[in-house]
RNA sequence: GGAGGAGUGCCCGAGCUGGCCAAAGGGAGCAGACUGUAAAUCUGCCGGCAAUCGCCUACGUAGGUUCGAAUCCUACCUCCUCCA
């Protein structure tokens, strides 16, 4: 059977990209072999825990993956941490999380789903809270459940470990976490977990509870963590370097452009849907210096606002960066502010308030400093005092740093 | 139940034998130079108001001692550790 053959390898091959570690990739093989053979999709399952009510492009490495085995035909399962979520995941974390409400976990929940179908397909996605099955369990079940795995086991979960040795706080909560989780793929019959690779002791709970409770036991596959725009921190919200996939195109185009270039080819092969031979293409060009960095980065730039805003804002993006910051012009549209007596003294307007008012800046501390610093600019030249007054005419330009600009009416 | 430790600016973290503390240092952020881009690198800035000496707010909260407190005292709140 030629082509059962065939289709596997083109599955293998994609499923492959990128992930750190299948768990195990004889029973995935297996697994796929049957699905083909059979013709029935795999269940793959992800669980998104509803902290974080903005996915950025961290998040979207594994989305990505589930819209490679969706392409593939197989039904992607997202489960909705709404009941994990109101413990908080330990993973990574050196202390314990604080527990979110109901009504938050609700409402991240509902952002979660308008941005996870940018990247999936919703009419081929099943979405499930898992309170749906862990709120009805009794508390014999839940002891039942606990039963199933050693505090000696749970132990030796990285975080768990760490903080045992070093005195921290676990709550037994805590414990639950994994327990969840894993039951989360007894509740589905997973056949595939996908998750970072800091999910890994999660994953495979599932298996573990899995086979105790009689089933086969899912597959774990495991991505990178994304690094974010600093080249050296997981992409967070928190550390202030993300890329929201809620952003506007000028934004996303700027932020990806402002990443090391270390990071470009990791990018290629995570965030977008470049195909893995242009990757491996990309990073030899950048090796011997036949691909210049800038202009690889623009086409990761393009290819990432395409996904989110659709090619013609992509384009649009590029050039307004092109302008701004490649030939130092203005944009084409400039926000626009209307002066008021606020700022003026007689006929004319004192700058430091003007800029404060204008918000190009916060304080007017900090719009002297800024002048100071030569970062403030009228029609294009160069402002020295930093109390200027001068009387404004519509149309003037002031511009703070580089990418701050506003047209006085 | 008992003993002890800690709470500092966006974050981490010094200071805590009282004044020289708007508070060291690092990170983040911002700006300038350079450039290949909002990469890298280098330099500078980095509470607010007025910008002229100045004033105000700030070191968990509320009081107190003192000419003067992040620094001392009291109470309270929060967090943590150890013993039981």
């Amino acid at each position: 059977m030629p082509n059962i053959e065939q289709d596997l390898e083109k599955q293998l091959k994609e499923i492959r990209r990128g992930a750190v570690e299948i768990i195990p990739e004889n029973e995935l093989v297996e697994k796929l072999k049957k699905s083909i053979r059979d013709n029935k999709p795999l269940k793959i399952k992800l669980g998104l825990d509803p902290t974080a009510p903005d996915i950025h492009l961290g998040h979207t490495v594994v989305l990505q993956k589930l819209r490679q085995f969706q392409d593939f035909g197989h039904q992607v399962i997202i489960i909705l941490g709404d009941y994990t979520g109101r413990i908080g995941d330990p993973t990574g974390k050196s202390e314990t999380r604080k527990q979110l409400t109901e009504e938050e976990v609700l409402a991240n929940a509902r952002t979660y789903k308008e941005q996870i179908f940018k990247i999936l397909d919703a009419e081929k996605t099943r979405v499930e809270f898992n309170s749906k099955w862990l709120a009805p369990l009794t508390f014999a079940d839940v002891i039942n459940l606990s039963a199933k795995y050693t505090v000696a086991r749970m132990l030796e979960r990285d975080d768990f470990h760490k903080r045992y040795k070093n005195n921290l706080p676990i709550s037994i909560h805590e414990f639950f976490y994994p327990l969840m989780q894993g039951y989360d793929s007894v509740a589905l019959e997973a056949d595939v977990e996908l998750g970072g690779t800091d999910q890994k002791f999660n994953l495979l709970m599932g298996r573990h509870l899995q086979k105790e409770y009689g089933q086969e036991p899912q597959v774990a596959l495991m991505m990178p963590i994304l690094e974010g725009l600093d080249g050296v921190n997981k992409m967070s919200k928190s550390l202030n370097n993300y890329v929201g996939i809620n952003e506007a195109p000028g934004e996303m185009y700027g932020k990806v452009m402002s990443m090391p270039d270390e990071l470009l080819v990791r990018y290629f092969e995570l965030v977008t849907r470049v195909p893995v031979e242009e990757v491996r293409e990309i990073e030899a060009g950048l090796k011997d210096g036949r691909l210049h960095p800038r202009d690889v980065k623009m086409r990761l730039a393009r290819e990432i606002v395409t996904i989110y805003h659709g090619e013609e804002e992509a384009r649009q993006a590029e050039e307004a960066f092109k302008r701004v910051f490649q030939k130092r012009e203005l944009p084409e549209e400039i926000p626009q502010f209307k002066v008021t007596g606020e700022v003026k003294e007689g006929d004319q307007v004192v700058l430091p308030k003007l800029l404060v008012q204008a918000k190009l800046v916060v304080s007017s501390s900090e719009a002297r400093r800024m002048v100071k610093q030569n970062a403030v600019k009228i029609n294009g030249q160069l402002v020295t005092d930093p109390n200027l007054r001068f009387t404004p005419e519509p149309g003037t330009v002031i511009k703070v740093g580089k990418r701050k600009f506003v047209k006085l009416v």
